[in-house]
DNA sequence: TCCACTTATGCTACAAGCTTACTTATGTCG
DNA sequence: CGACATAAGTAAGCTTGTAGCATAAGTGGA
């Protein structure tokens, strides 16, 4: 269980500061009185939290508002951007990057072609150019990068290693996370692609008020992310979710075979027209999609399933035949919705993850 | 995520006290003094938070020990015998209740058979009637008891109602919690029957220093409960683990191949006699039970898989085969272990429950 | 029997953090 | 320019915690 530690006075101002910064970045400007008011403390707890804050340089004072009743307020804000982050994904045929600001909101995106039989270190290297690129191109200070977090198929462990990769050359082994710590000499993560586009459809998502959330990344791979309380569950080597591996799901053989006659954006489009072929095709796929997916679903009994990656594009072409499939094989299917992020769920979700990092850090432990 | 509230100085108090209860659990009989050393508050804090604690009745103060040197220490307990709980399994064929103090030591236990096709009410009654008579037979006051848990095949919703049973009759819509709670008058609890057994694993049986579990029961059915960072998974309707219901996965039908031949027992007696036919008959029992507890390993990526159960007793005739095949399905299949307990799981599973329910209590919140 | 030694207790002082109540400052509005 | 509204500033007091030191209550040996 968690491990408990003994509190003195110090704890509760922790405490007090984490609610106080939560309640300040929820409302957006605010003053000092409203803010007492709205966590429950007093407002000199509050201003004493803010004057911290402020020294940390971490929250700024505006000046008062004017024309309204009373002795002009005090007014405070979140320092966005006191800090900043960069998320990455290192895919089979992409790097995409982006920057954002302590509020997550994204500064600026880069994107690179990498070739699927890239090696690795060429692929590293595009990653590492790119991401160095998104930070130059928007003007801003390298040192100013706080956290680093970067997406990529296969197995990750929990150091932010590439144990296990069956679709990129010379990928397993890779030290993610350590290599990627070097480009802006800062603290970096790493984790398996689907789950952190989980982790981005949770934050600001198809799935924003689910806490059990199972997310399915379908494109030239097929790979699954899993949220338990909306934290991100990874398991013992970073392996949850791979059951697209287990031969009787069938997931690669499913995606090969609807490719069979074309791309598959070729596919969906002659199935929404109505070709009958193209139909039972897409119909076949989903239905092999729905063996792993419900496994998925009767194992973890998620609040929402979600569909991402380049295949989920085609909507409900795509998602009304599985969710019929699923409502077959399940004793109470979930809900099915499609992810809102196009290709940059990973990137975004790997800023979010590198967000919980920072914030974690900022609050001291 | 969580909720974050406002702490005032009581909110110290309050980590204090989980803190220094903890630490007086672990330790047993401890003096003042090195309970401050081990907690790592102050003499005074802990002398403080231990007359709270004596007051409301969970600590008793023992008379000082003799014939060592220096001033004698005061030396404190924990009042294993402050309140009881109960912990029943309502199973197919039979009810088997435990009655334990705080410390979760088991004080009595009590047996039924039921009928397989016993109506509901029946086997309500007989649960009911098993719990009383334990709790009687042990001359404990029936006010005594703090709460009860209830476990039992089938999908059980958060509020304890029996959402769905295939396999018990009338059992589906039945309210355990609720008349559970009437037993005693006190608040009740239940949940499906392998996840209660998965907690009895993590808290005393073979999976204690894991974080991560799933557990596989198998019987006249199969079914699994899942334990992740230690706490209970038990999804959006309590259906997490329901994976035997897939119709790819089987379990039902393998269950029923095994014992075409004889008793389960018999099947695995004679295997371990080296039975040629009956080896391939477990076998083949094993290979598909690994279908359903490789996709199971593959979604969780869990630390460990205990095997429990009636089936479970074969011990490594089963094991082994499942092993091997896990290992084919899986890329980085998971250890196997048996369960430590017999057919006791399931009650101290529940007991655990209640434990859980009354800890939280004690401390309120 | 008595005295040195060991160890834990009891007591006092004080610091951190939070709250409440009251006074004062600084605007707007008629 | 005075009344009113609103929030800032100030001070006292409570709870909970820690630290240091004198004191109590045993053991053990001369």
């Amino acid at each position: 269980m968690t491990e408990l530690r003994p509190g003195d006075a110090s704890l509760l101002r922790k405490v007090n500061t984490q609610v106080t910064l939560r309640a300040l970045r929820r409302e957006g400007v605010t003053t000092l009185t409203r803010l007492g008011r709205v966590t429950g403390l007093s407002r000199q707890t509050v201003e004493a939290v803010l004057d911290e804050l402020g020294e940390r340089g971490y929250v700024r004072e505006l000046p008062p508002d004017e024309g309204v009743m009373g002795r002009p307020a005090r007014r405070f804000a979140f320092r966005a951007d006191a800090g900043h982050v960069v998320g990455v994904e290192v895919g089979g045929d992409a790097v995409v990057a982006a920057l954002a600001d302590l509020d997550g909101e994204v500064i600026a995106w880069e994107r690179a072609a990498v070739s699927g039989d890239a090696a690795a270190h060429e692929r590293l290297e595009a990653a590492g150019r790119t991401a160095l690129k998104c930070v130059d191109g928007a003007g801003l200070a390298r040192r100013r990068i706080w956290a680093v977090a970067a997406g990529t198929p296969g197995i990750v462990d929990r150091t932010g290693r590439v144990s296990l990769s069956l679709t990129l050359p010379g990928w397993t082994g890779v030290d993610l996370a350590g290599l990627a710590g070097r480009w802006f000499g800062c603290t970096a993560l790493a984790a398996n692609d689907a789950n952190l586009a989980a982790l981005a459809e949770h934050w600001r998502g198809s799935a924003r008020h689910v806490s059990d959330l199972v997310y399915v990344l379908l494109g030239h791979r097929a790979g699954a992310g899993i949220l338990i309380g909306g934290r991100l569950h990874q398991g013992r080597r970073g392996a949850a979710g791979e059951i697209g591996t287990l031969r009787q799901v069938g997931w690669e053989r499913a995606v090969r075979e609807l490719v069979e006659g074309g791309s598959a954006a070729e596919v969906f489009a002659a199935a929404l027209a109505g070709d009958r072929a193209a139909v039972r095709r897409v119909d076949r796929y989903a239905e092999q999609l729905a063996v792993g997916a419900s496994a998925l679903a009767l194992a973890v009994d998620p609040d929402l399933l979600v569909l991402g990656g380049g295949h989920a594009r085609a909507g409900d072409v795509l998602l009304d035949p599985l969710r019929r499939h699923l409502a077959e094989l399940c004793v109470n299917a979930p809900e099915v919705a499609a992810s809102t992020f196009g290709d940059e769920g990973v990137a975004m979700g790997a800023v979010r993850l590198a967000l919980d990092h920072v914030e974690r850090e900022m609050l001291g432990l």
